[in-house]
DNA sequence: CATGAATGAGAATTCATTCAT
DNA sequence: GATGAATGAATTCTCATTCAT
């Protein structure tokens, strides 16, 4: 279909511009053009440029459930630990989607910011870890104390935090280090 | 003085707007009206929208440092965890300077964005746990096999991104809970 | 075609404009609005205020041009004084065109002022002078002693500074007896 | 006196900033700093701009009248050459005056430019030339058939045109030539 | 006399959006 | 499906000017 192939090449070329230049200084027309298109098209295809952010939270959304539903392990601590490996290397590999998606995360943080779909889309993130959670007390691979909500809530933050953070430092972070001591971290911290 | 009064007052009402609004959709007319002053006067005192985003960058440097300078503790483990205690507790207050500093964190994550001071600060940060935690290990009050450059960067990320979280989701976070567990995390971490 | 179209209605909007309030004073909104169109066409079509001005630059070279090129000539001589005489006669009709081109070049006499085109519209006339006058001595039309391209400087100076007094003064300069007294004077000096 | 010396100091600023910039391009508060005072000093003493720029024409004005004063000649026809190389060795010397006398003689082509006192200047110098012309004619030593206010209007207009292209051409454009070879021209053309 | 804080008008520019082609 | 011309709102920034100190 040519509709679907301008789609996903407005859609790709949104996410590098906006990776490189955030939201508001990305025009429509620089999408279209560096899709190969026109100035028009991307109104043409998504309306207005609400409606594309919009598209651009939910496919980087599907994109990390894919990355992680592929995740195998054979308890439910292996799982948390497999899982957030997952994120940490897709964030912290300077991968165009995800510091696009990134980006997406740091201009939802104003009270009146709506992007479609984002703090869904962290409510979801939560929801999964605590689900793993339950998961793994219940198979009694972690404690039986730590609260699953709040601990979600810290996993979450952590994965966001180190990526933004790598993201802003650049090179330098040392990243297999951080790597490493996060797994450590969140072993010492699961019991 | 007159010309103090009114840069203070321009920098709280940037501040309060900016955490509500963002950077790009804060206008500086805004500013200056919700100051109390003439839509002219932001330019007139900082020269730029830039070089007042720097100095709002740089107050919000000088807040932290303030209110984490007080901590007084016992063993290098204490000044850590104390530490963390007190950003968390800014952070998760719902305070607008907390917020408004989120929002330009926020903001700095696309690659060519460049609030000057921003990522220093995070260096600076980072640079302060290491501190406290190359301390803690000498008077043996944490492990001696934990990575400093590495923690200070997952303690920083940790809340950072809780606090965007508490930010993002508004209500229903279960501060207190998070929290609690945030400081039993650590100290599990740290041995 | 409907861009050909506006853009000249655009450029001759902004030659009487410039023609009456001069560059600084004319607005590209009064241009557009002018022209029979928006506020915002002007930046639509030429991306900013320089580059319109370097359009309507070239334009009143290639008018000149254009309208001396229709000068057929006996011999050197006649050709230097026919073109002269255009150009004079040009300058003083009162014509739009013309006054615009002079309010640009009275622009373009600070130091700092770079208006694309100009110098080179100067070096371009004089060059033109200098050719002719060569040619003149060649076909021994005119005296052998006189220094061409002293001359041409000369002859442009003395043509642009009488339309630009008469430009200045307005209605009783005498138009017609200067335009004599010109040929008489540059007669004289051909030898 | 304090507030001469202040006025004095403006004005050269201005002279100065205007022969660089252009009238617009200058802003009232550079004057006063470059001046050595601060930006509400030419408000202070010359209420607004317009003001100040009529007292730099007034100026500009002065300036060459004293200089074609001290011309002492044998013949109305000697006055008259030397006038117009005292005139031509000024405004090709690139002194700073006398460039931004032309620039605020640009200025005055659109045809709603007002600066006052520009146009009574144009008319004067050219009264001046009728005058030395006339004196010319009368005593013999110049053609009897040329007309005298004519022949002003020229003389003026190839001084400014001159100078104006010398100006903008900058270098390179043989001043020392132009000079002798206007002399030569003008001879020829008084008979 | 002199300063500089404050105002507010005005200009260029950028862009999402609409619509005719 | 796609283009790009046209619109008009919004924003930043610059300044002349006024006025309190």
């Amino acid at each position: 279909m040519r509709k679907r192939d301008a789609e996903i090449a407005l859609l790709k070329a949104a996410e590098e511009l906006i990776a490189q230049q955030g939201i508001t200084a990305t025009s429509l027309a620089q999408i279209g053009e560096r899709a190969g298109y026109s100035r028009g098209l991307v109104n043409h295809h998504f309306g207005n440029k609400d409606a594309l952010i919009a598209r651009l939270a939910g496919r980087a959304q599907d994109w990390f459930a894919g990355r992680t539903a592929e995740t195998k392990a054979t308890s439910g601590r292996e799982a948390i630990l497999a899982t957030i490996d997952t994120y940490l290397e897709i964030s912290l590999s300077g991968n165009k989607s995800a510091r696009a998606f990134l980006v997406l995360w740091g201009a939802s943080f104003p009270a009146d910011a709506s992007i479609e779909g984002l703090s869904e889309n962290d409510a979801r993130a939560r929801a999964g870890f605590e689900e793993m959670i339950v998961a793994a007390q219940s198979d009694g691979s972690i404690h039986s104390d730590i609260d699953p909500k709040a601990t979600a809530t810290i996993m979450l933050g952590l994965i966001r935090g180190v990526a933004a953070q790598s993201v802003v430092a650049g090179r330098g972070l040392g990243r297999e280090k951080v790597k490493a001591q996060c797994r450590k971290f969140i072993e010492a911290a699961l019991g």
